[in-house]
DNA sequence: ATGAGATACCTTGACAGGCGAGGTATCTCG
DNA sequence: CGAGATACCTCGCCTGTCAAGGTATCTCAT
């Protein structure tokens, strides 16, 4: 991947959030979303995702449940809590809040 | 402090370079700026810090020598190197991509 | 029908960076 | 003399990422 893990760390929470506010969805799909809209330049590693989830689930920001697969494998479908569609917009303002700082820090004219 | 760590990690070796382009400087100025310039809202750890500037050191983007002091404690100032100088602008490219597809993955409204 | 490849899930263990806690030494000022 | 600022540094823990490995089902071409 282009994007090294790092550069993310700490805000995958909020990358899967923000897609199960779209609506139900799995983890397989998530993760064909996340390479999709980033044009391949970003993906999250099964590892990671799959340790996401279970950090959200156990933190009550979203919830499982096993979907009637039909055609292929099963599936588990996950879906976001009131709580954590609170997380969400607490994470984005932290996002913000990180952006606006870095966009300081790291410019180097000018500026104490 | 307000902004997590995991927020920012990866992104500490950018700063601290962007803050040496400006001209050698010492650790604890250094962490100085980054909290005046972030309005306190940030700061690096000192543990933090000087690992960073261990881990940029070993790497070659900086190079040290002790400062004269004359008044207070002895000084260990940084300067940028030029392989530091062709790093910083690698890190802020990969900065303003991450921060691309972060907005885009963090939207929640639209895009598939 | 057999094998490849996609779909779909999951776990283990290593690794690296951030940081809490602790330590040293000097200078200034009340 | 003691407090607080300046200034440096290290050890060991914690947490999130990820390489590697594993399981099972379905489709499609050979």
């Amino acid at each position: 991947m282009s994007i090294a893990g790092d550069l993310i760390r700490g805000h995958t929470d909020a990358i899967i959030l923000a897609r199960l506010l779209r609506g139900d969805s799995y983890g397989y799909e998530i993760n064909k979303t996340i390479s999709t809209i980033s044009s391949g330049r970003f993906e999250l590693k099964e590892a990671t995702l799959y340790t996401a989830f279970k950090r959200l689930e156990e933190s009550g920001y979203i919830a499982s449940y096993w979907g009637d697969s039909g055609s292929g494998a099963r599936r588990r479908y996950y879906t976001i809590t009131a709580s954590g569609r609170d997380a969400y917009h607490r994470l984005m303002a932290e996002w913000m809040e990180t952006k606006e700082i870095m966009e300081k820090l790291l410019r180097m004219e000018e500026g104490k």
